[in-house]
DNA sequence: ATTCTGACA
DNA sequence: TGTCAGTA
């Protein structure tokens, strides 16, 4: 299946690049970030980087958009996606609870772009 | 960060 | 008219 490799969650792309490949505006990036859809890696300046795992993350994005879910139902989706892959990571063969106690993020963070 | 516009209900 | 996404 999908290999966790470390390399797709490398942040590598600058904002305009990953917007470029993503097909969206870097302000769009921006704003998606501010709403909790995406936390792309940062320089030591604090510049963004994205990652291969980010640009896909885009790419479902667009397609949820598309199907109609507003970005507060999109961040859900996500969140229950990501939560998904965590749970296959591990796979212990016993499940008890299927709560995963997610750090909840909420943090703005003033950027450099 | 804020404002403005276009789309949609 | 109000909300929302995307933009300037």
């Amino acid at each position: 299946m999908g290999a966790p490799r470390p390399d797709d969650a490398r942040g590598v792309f600058g904002i305009s690049v990953a917007a470029e490949l993503a097909g969206l505006g870097a302000q769009t990036l921006r704003l998606y970030e501010a709403r909790g859809l995406l936390e792309p890696a940062r320089t030591e300046g604090g510049t963004r980087r994205y990652s291969v795992n980010d640009l896909d993350r885009l790419r479902r994005i667009s397609d949820l958009l598309a199907a109609g879910l507003n970005l507060a139902g999109i961040r859900m989706v996500l969140d229950l996606q990501d939560e998904n892959s965590e749970l296959r990571a591990g796979d212990p063969p016993t499940r008890q609870s299927a709560q995963a106690p997610q750090p909840r993020r909420r943090s703005r963070r003033p950027e450099q772009g």
